[in-house]
DNA sequence: GGAGGATGACTAATGCTATTAGGATACTGC
DNA sequence: GCAGTATCCTAATAGCATTAGTCATCCTCC
């Protein structure tokens, strides 16, 4: 026995991946994505360093992913139009992947290289609201204003945090046009206290 | 053997309670909590219906909690000041409870109770903005957009998301302000399209 | 106050999970 | 072709949830 199958960490993030898609981030074990590749669990220990290691590779990608998407979204545009964009590929990232985007909310102190991933998605933000001309201090506080708008809204509703699913596309317009609208007035406004 | 002990579904949920508390939502397991009651796992189920039944009443438990402290916090206020309340004390329970916030935060369908609870939060806002003269559809979108930006940024903030903590208070402060704005410029300019 | 039923604890057992240790086999480089 | 390494395996340990079945204890009713 032990026919050498041609596993490599990737393939077994990839297998990883799959079952988050399919099963959600509850699903994903060791034992399951052993059973996925055709080989037993302690097999896995050569590729990656356990659960928790795989967790973080996945988050990782996940990372990636996103980042591009949101990467592609905000390419072109600028201003209002860009804002609109990156929170609708935000969205609809949760929406296709809510087992990924689900992991990747999660803290790993310690892990720098975790910590540089989990920013590359902001940084398309980041892009587009300096183009908005918006000062060191303000950009700060608008891009986490942006992010945890966003976030919160597309948890709850991959929550289910929303009740009916009713009218759940005009509240997320809504949102993004008070966000934006919110933008807009600090720029014409300049400085305001506090 | 079988010292009788005065457990009761209560009991045991406020032991769950305090295991969340003081070590995680992870650390929630039922062998936890038999020993933190001096018991043995299998005694837990003449109180309790299973672990993920025992997460569900800490959930239940949550929401009443956080409803209590939001209704507190809205009592005897109104307007801007009221919506700064809201946010203050919806940030303030998450950072002192972080592990039964996280907990808030799961879908369960089927469960009409559950969802009534989940509700349970929502109300003091809903209250606060009837106090706004926000029409019907703008209500639910304002309260939507205001759940999910303090949800969004307390959820944030609690899994490290913001990379340091430098200016934190500063950015929900922002936050904030932003909303009240976006509330005050929709009272005036009465309906706009989109 | 004592009998009897309900309750709540136990032990034993099953089956899942992660993880480590140690052995065998296929591949790779020389 | 052979040595060394990488990758698979089996075996074993330990922790978890959960069910079944047993027995003591408490409460109630007479």
């Amino acid at each position: 026995m032990s026919e050498r199958r041609g596993l490599t960490p990737e393939a077994v993030t990839d297998a990883a991946i799959d079952i988050v898609e399919s099963e959600g981030a509850a699903a994903l074990t060791l034992s399951r994505v052993a059973r996925a590749l055709g080989v037993k669990p302690p097999s896995l220990y050569s590729h990656v360093d356990g659960l928790e290691a795989l967790r973080r590779d996945v988050a990782m990608r996940t990372f990636e992913d996103l980042a591009g998407r949101l990467g592609h979204a905000a390419m072109g545009r600028s201003g209002p139009e860009a804002i609109r964009a990156l929170a609708g590929a935000m969205r609809d990232f949760a929406r296709e992947h809510p087992g990924l985007y689900g992991m990747t909310t999660r803290a790993r102190p310690d892990d720098e290289q975790y910590a540089a991933a989990s920013m590359r998605p902001v940084e398309p933000m980041l892009a587009v609201l300096r183009g908005y001309d918006v000062a060191g201090d303000d950009a700060i506080h608008a891009a986490r204003t942006f992010r945890a708008a966003v976030h919160g809204f597309v948890t709850l509703e991959n929550d289910g945090g929303f009740g009916l699913d009713v009218g759940v596309d005009e509240s997320f317009t809504w949102l993004v046009d008070h966000l934006i609208a919110s933008l807009e007035a600090r720029l014409a406004g300049a400085t305001r206290g506090n």
